[in-house]
RNA sequence: GGGCCUGUAGCUCAGUUGGUUAGAGCGUCCGCCUGAUAAGCGGGAGGUCUCUGGUUCAAGUCCAGUCAGGCCCA
């Protein structure tokens, strides 16, 4: 017999070590996992069974997994393993995100180059060749963790989003966007580099010395009105605008004002030479924000009228050069021509600086882009993507840079009175990190899919989502969609998913293509070394219907497109044998990811969901891309400090599962707080549950062992009592066991994880442990067998069981260990069945009565401690007075009264009634809860006349009758419900109440009761010699006592039919034989004791054999 | 700049449709218990519920704002 199975035979102990190094046992429990292969053996026997559907978010490999993956992991994997439980088939296919700019600038770093003329240079080819390979770097590491976590994921045909099968999914879905009209190629206005000709991410934005200080120029121009120059009495009238970039000028289409802000219209003094007066040459004319009418225009201005910006909207103003600069198509949006050259409205513009009527050029603003698309404005386009002006404009030349360009035009506008003033400002102003040259913002080429188009569905998907927690749906993901904007799907790159969109370079006609059978269906055969990426897809070209070529689109796909595609292709849908798996595992019941993931993954895979559901071909059902997602927070350190490299913080999680093991950190992870909450990550807490809940539970498992062992349990032997048959003591555990399952079933269908782990650790630390295990101890260790011992063996036995059971899903581990042990022969605890409640188990007054029991075991004790009277010394009698006829009942019952009196060590009650007002007053106090419903404001004088009310009418309030008194000049009738009455002590002795319950003590002592407390001193002190002598526990024993105090010879020499307690003595201390002997020699195996107030006890022990 | 989340004891967290003594665990101090024992139990101390205003008979809870931390977007 191996030494793994003699570890996982019938009740085997757990390693010494579970506790304190807790992670070498669960590597054997891994290794047992891979011997019998039981994750997919789990996942065969739910071949038949109804699906739930989980889809793993791919997590990009080439990054290192940290603390908050194994919180996501483990929510995801807790949830699976509860659905399989339940009798479900869980899929848990893994998947790898693989595309996109990280792994770019990744490899870019290694190879020492930047930039793309430097890849160009490298090779694209040879490029992409290293992403791929980078992509696999940390690989191991995560699956090498995955697997540590317990984390159960199929890894062995996960889907990878650079595989040929998964691309061409992909490009089938564009295909079918496109196909619908949903595709456009527009603009996105992004920070660009003319001289590398491409955008920057905001990724590159944030690298080191991007932003530097320039001395730029600051103007401010007249935009002249229109069509008021008659009102304007022959004076002139504009607009006045501040801009930074003179160079824009040229391409301006509106001025924008804000609608809510107060302008002035103003009539100013025109500008005088040396010695002439101010006014001498003339007045003008002008607008401006109130707000910065001081700033701007100085002091004594002449207001001619204020006037709302919403006002101004659509008022004509001349531009302020002719119109021969060429207009783009936006795309986005038809430009109609009659709107150009008006005031717009605007809730960017704000009035820190400026005059509060800001300058729109959309090419090169991505505010001013969107101001342009809500009004349908045309965009012209002066600057091209080079940075160099494509027209003369006045003095300046085509060909000139943006930034040359800026002098010359103020003084053309100046020229031409056009300049109200200017100056130059030092501000913050990018360039690009690989050459320096100053960036510009440029309305570059894009492709776009028209999620506006689906927004109302999205919206109305949304609200079929069972968000956890709920306001992630209706707060941030609700946001988002309401406020829902196009999807540029391009990225100007090369390590992606190649756009499948062939552009005609003669009518400019674009093309969808499917598959990559359409491609060489259409562009002839492909060659055999054929690739889905760059530059190997951009060699085919597809003739046009006009005789022109068709060149692929240059552009990859924005690699959230990817992720949120994985629902169709991880199963390479719709092609081959993948719809009928797509059907099945469509839509997800489950998903589960970081909060940051809203506008990622949770939004494409809705986004392309509800546009897939749409398609009747995919014959899904109408429904959102999935039915219930858990968003987990951030894990910060302990101080609520994001962990980062710089700061050192960082948690290592291999660490923290070297040190506490894998289940223990789970189990932090998911009590200590909602998973969506932000996470402060202390270690101080991971050995708090291992030293609390891990610790109560192994210990309750050593210790049924232990005693199951030596007593030969078996839980099938049909000795065993069955339930109805067992004390009440069982019945309660077995009836709280029951509850406890259902309250776990619940929670986690819930999804309320916290929950469910805290209702497992009150159970355990509090009920199985602390208080059945605690009160029946003797019942194990007792030396006969009997019905009454297999009864909690069973019991007990059942609860551990239980608890392996609902706690698997969480701490799939140490449940594992438990299960093989208390259940051999059944397999894994993670094929069993979730337990199912059995309500005619669940006992609700014996639950109920224990809880009473509680309450007064904590007020007997208090009332011990003012007495000094230690819990060992026995006492006679325990008085109660109640106010609650029911909670007497209860505590009158057999049962209750034995836990009650045992717990304290009282022999009985001493009384047990209803008060009859001797010892207590009643005391009334309204019930505002109710009584506040009712009557409102007259509440606080209401609760005034109830603290007044008189004995007998709270008598009669408790008797169940109602009372009428006056309120405030009306009469309000009580009933027993609007008051709560409960009783003081009045008592001159020393009495416990809390309200419901007065208790006292008898503790006068009889010679009896005195010699009882001395033999009880006597056994506890023979039993501490017991352990001393490392005896084991069923060992027996030969007493010889001595004491010269008559009492102890009296306690543990006499019989009890000479008063004495000589076979208590023995049945406690296990002695078969107990002699008292007048002398005892002091020697080495004779120990000594003072029992109290220095009366001495002697006593020899011997093992029996 | 916009949207959202969080703020309760020294620490980690609960706190029901608003209801009058704001709880638990850990830590700390005192005591108890002793065949689960490097455990267990009870008690004490510890709170301006971030702050300010409002609604209400009544606010930790609802509303508006403030401050601090965080997330996403710009």
């Amino acid at each position: 017999m191996s030494t793994a199975a003699a570890l996982s035979g019938r009740f085997a102990p757990l390693a010494e070590s579970i506790t304190s190094a807790p992670s070498k046992a669960e590597l054997e429990i891994l290794e047992l996992w891979a011997r019998e292969h039981t994750f997919e053996r789990v996942q065969e026997a739910r071949r038949d069974a109804q699906a739930f559907v989980f889809w793993e978010g791919p997590p990009t490999a080439n990054g290192r997994p940290g603390i908050h993956h194994v919180l996501a992991r483990t929510l995801k994997d807790t949830v699976c393993r509860f659905q399989t439980m339940l009798g479900r088939r869980v899929e848990r296919k893994a998947g790898w995100d693989t595309h996109g700019l990280p792994v770019e600038l990744e490899v870019e770093k290694a190879l020492g180059i930047s930039g793309k003329p430097e890849i160009e240079k490298f090779g694209v080819a040879a490029f992409n060749q290293k992403c791929r390979e980078s992509v696999w770097k940390y690989r191991e590491e995560w699956e090498k963790l995955s697997a540590r976590i317990g984390y159960w994921l199929d890894y062995e045909r996960p889907y990878v989003t650079y595989e040929p099968d998964y691309v061409e999914s992909v490009w089938y879905l564009l295909a079918r966007f496109h196909r619908a009209g949903l595709v456009y190629r527009g603009k996105r206005v992004l920070p660009y580099c003319g001289r590398c000709g491409t955008g920057l991410s905001s990724h590159e934005l944030g690298q080191p010395g991007v932003y530097r200080d320039l001395l730029d120029p600051s103007i401010y121009a007249r935009f002249e009105l229109a069509d008021v120059a008659s009102r304007s009495g022959g004076e002139r009238e504009s607009l006045l605008a501040w801009t930074t970039t003179p160079w824009t000028l040229p391409s301006n289409v509106a001025l924008a004002v804000h609608p809510e802000r107060d302008y002035l219209r103003v009539r100013v003094p025109l500008a005088v030479g040396k010695g002439e007066a101010p006014g001498s040459r003339g007045h003008e004319v002008l607008w401006v924000v109130a707000a910065r009418a001081k700033a701007v225009l100085g002091e004594g201005v002449e207001i001619l009228a204020t006037k709302k910006g919403r006002e101004l909207e659509g008022l004509r103003y001349r531009p302020l050069f002719d119109s021969n600069v060429p207009s783009v198509e936006p795309g986005a949006w038809q430009p109609r021509d009659d709107q150009r050259w008006r005031v717009v409205l605007a809730d960017y513009v704000t009035v820190e600086d400026g005059t509060g009527i800001v300058h729109q050029a959309p090419s090169y603003g991505a505010d001013d882009w969107a101001v342009a698309a809500k009004y349908g404005l045309p965009v012209l386009q002066a600057v091209g993507a080079d940075g160099k002006f494509v027209v003369d404009i006045g003095p300046v030349k085509a060909g000139t840079f943006f930034k040359d360009a800026d002098d010359a035009l103020m003084d053309d506008l100046k020229a031409r009175g056009l300049v109200f003033k200017k100056s130059r400002e030092a501000h913050s102003y990018p360039h690009c990190w690989r050459c320096s040259t100053a960036l510009f913002y440029f309305a570059s080429p894009a492709w776009y899919i028209r999620t506006t188009a689906l927004k109302e569905r999205m919206v109305e998907l949304n609200r079929r989502i069972r968000w956890v927690p709920d306001d992630v749906g209706s707060g941030r993901f609700g946001e988002w969609l309401e406020n829902n904007v196009d999807w540029n799907i391009s990225r100007d790159r090369y390590w992606g998913t190649p756009l499948p969109f062939w552009i005609c370079e003669r009518c400019d006609r674009d093309v969808a293509i499917e598959s990559a059978d359409e491609l060489a269906r259409r562009a002839g055969a492909l060659p055999a070394d054929f690739d889905h990426h760059k530059p190997s897809v951009d060699a085919p070209t597809i003739p046009c219907e006009c005789g022109g070529r068709m060149r692929r689109t240059p552009a990859v796909l924005d690699c959230w497109f990817d992720s949120g595609a994985m629902p169709f292709a991880q199963y390479h849908w719709p092609f081959g044998g993948s719809r009928k798996i797509v059907e099945d595992q469509f839509p997800a019941h489950f998903i589960c990811e970081g909060l940051d993931q809203t506008r990622g993954w949770f939004y494409t895979l809705h986004a392309i969901g509800a546009f897939v559901t749409t398609l009747s071909d995919a014959k899904l059902a109408d429904a959102p891309a999935y039915g219930t997602c858990l968003v987990n927070g951030l894990v910060l350190d302990k101080d609520g400090v994001k962990m980062s490299k710089r700061l050192g913080n960082v948690v290592d999680p291999w660490k923290v599962i070297e040190e506490h093991g894998t289940d223990v950190l789970r189990w932090y992870l998911v009590s200590s707080a909602a998973p969506w909450l932000p996470k402060k990550f202390d270690p101080e807490g991971v050995s708090e549950i291992r030293g609390r809940f891990f610790r109560a539970l192994v210990n309750s498992y050593q210790f049924f062992r232990e005693y199951a062992r030596i007593d030969g349990f078996d839980p099938r032997a049909a000795t065993i009592p069955p339930v109805t048959d067992r004390p009440e003591i069982d019945r309660w555990l077995v009836s709280r066991t029951q509850s406890v399952c259902a309250e776990v079933h619940g929670a986690l269908e819930r999804y309320d994880l916290t929950g469910a782990t805290r209702s497992i650790e009150r159970f355990v630390v509090d009920e199985l442990s602390n208080w059945y295990i605690r009160r029946n101890r003797r019942r194990f260790w007792k030396g006969e067998s009997g019905a009454d011992k297999w009864a909690a063996f069973a019991t007990l036995h059942d609860a551990l069981a239980k608890t392996a059971l609902v706690m698997a899903p969480f701490a799939p581990f140490l449940a594992e260990m438990l299960w093989r042990r208390l259940e051999p022969g059944t397999g894994s605890v993670h094929a069993q069945r979730f337990p199912t409640p059995e309500r005619a188990l669940v006992d609700r007054d014996l639950e109920g009565a224990m809880r009473l029991v509680e309450g007064l075991v904590v007020m007997g004790r208090a009332l011990r401690e003012k007495a000094g009277m230690r819990t060992r010394q026995p006492l006679r009698a325990l008085h109660l007075r109640a106010s609650d006829g029911e909670a007497l009942r209860l505590l009158a019952t057999p049962f209750a009264t034995a836990q009650v009196l045992d717990e304290l060590n009282i022999k009985q009650w001493g009384s047990l009634a209803a008060d009859d007002g001797q010892l207590v007053k009643l005391v009334g106090k309204a019930n505002f809860k109710v009584l506040g419903k009712k009557i409102g404001s007259r509440m606080k004088s209401a609760a005034a006349a109830i603290g007044a009310l008189d004995a007998a009418a709270l008598a009669r309030l408790r008797a169940g009758s109602s009372v009428t008194l006056e309120v405030e000049g009306a009469p309000l009738e009580l009933t027993p419900e609007d008051v709560l009455v409960s009783v003081e002590s009045r008592a001159d002795f020393p009495v416990e109440t809390d309200g419901r319950f007065v208790l006292w003590l008898d503790t006068a002592l009889d010679r009896e009761l005195a010699l009882e407390g001395l033999a009880r001193e006597a056994v506890n002190r023979i039993n501490g010699l017991r352990k001393e002598r490392e005896l084991e526990v069923e060992d027996r024993i030969r007493l010889v006592l001595q004491s010269d105090d008559a009492d102890v010879r009296a306690a543990v020499g006499a019989p009890r039919s000479e008063g004495g307690f000589r076979e208590l003595v023995a049945n406690e201390t296990l002695a078969t034989e107990v002699e008292l002997v007048a002398e005892l020699a002091a020697d080495d195996g004779v120990a000594a004791w003072d029992l109290g107030d220095g009366r001495m006890l002697r006593a020899r022990l011997e093992r029996v054999r």
